[in-house]
DNA sequence: CTAAGTGCAAAAAGTTTGCATTCCG
DNA sequence: CGGAATGCAAACTTTTTGCACTTAG
């Protein structure tokens, strides 16, 4: 996944701040993991993530992605996502003007990342309408993607 | 929940049909665990249910009310959803001609069901540009709910 | 130094499965 | 009767936790 450098440096920032606040210690195995979880694809799965890690430090325990993966969470680096295939992954947070949501394929399994104003602003207004203060919220469309339906047509 | 009695009439009607086309059998815990399920809170979790079948019959096994409420899933008259507490929950189905999704407030877990069918009509636009063959969808709105807003305000 | 972080293995938590037994049709 | 269904316990999967050891600041 391509990502501009200027948008890492926001989230290594955030991060750092985060850390700061809370005195907590910057480690290799945090820096790390968190890199690789920047140069990563999007939505990858704690298991992806942990190979990905282990290639560079073989010595790396499961315990610290996950505690390191929760700490990009908690700091607004990071976004859980639990699609239907009980896996959870992660995602690059928002840039806070932006927001996206997800397609997910039911045969390949492909994510693909999709962003409608129009969905956003009826969404608030039925949260306005319940009298309910909105926090975030999840919106996941369920199909068959094109390629699927195409290899579907031509029998493979 | 109140339920209308046509509305559970037309789900044990789908349900002994698949029964039927599939050689099932209709036994004691099954009926049991279907009517309680009818007749509970929308959105049991499988330990709640659990709990409220045993009332009836403390022999009843939870692998039987796991199986049940998968077989309930697979015909078409409940659904499975996970909202963020790690708890799998179901739903009585949609009646076909509404579809409804959720709000969730973060404080005291509460579900509220909500209807929006111009967001329905824009995520068929959204899954057509894509060329992407829509099945369904989970839509979830993440907040905090009047009372508990409310209850923050006051104090208590 | 000393409190935070790590790695490991054990524990949780939720769900599924294997198997002997029961029982529907 | 024969195959489905059940109940139990064991197995599994994913995530969390306890603890002794290491290390950043």
């Amino acid at each position: 996944m391509d990502r501009q450098p200027a948008e890492l440096d926001r989230f290594r920032a955030l991060l750092q701040g985060y850390m700061d606040k809370k005195g907590l210690r910057s480690t290799d195995q945090r820096k790390l993991i968190v890199e690789t979880f920047f140069h990563a694809d999007n939505h990858v799965s704690i298991e992806e993530l942990l190979a990905q890690v282990r290639a560079h430090d073989p010595r790396v325990g499961y315990a610290t992605v996950y505690r390191t993966l929760k700490l990009l969470a908690e700091c607004g680096v990071a976004n859980e996502r639990r699609f239907g295939d009980g896996l959870t992954r992660y995602e690059l947070a928002d840039d806070g003007a932006t927001h996206h949501d997800h397609l997910i394929c039911v045969e390949c399994h492909t994510i693909t990342e999709f962003e409608e104003p129009r969905i956003e602003d009826l969404q608030e207004k039925v949260a306005r309408k319940y009298g309910f203060e909105l926090r975030s919220h999840k919106h996941e469309l369920y199909g068959v993607c094109a390629a699927c339906q195409k290899v579907r047509r031509t029998g493979n």
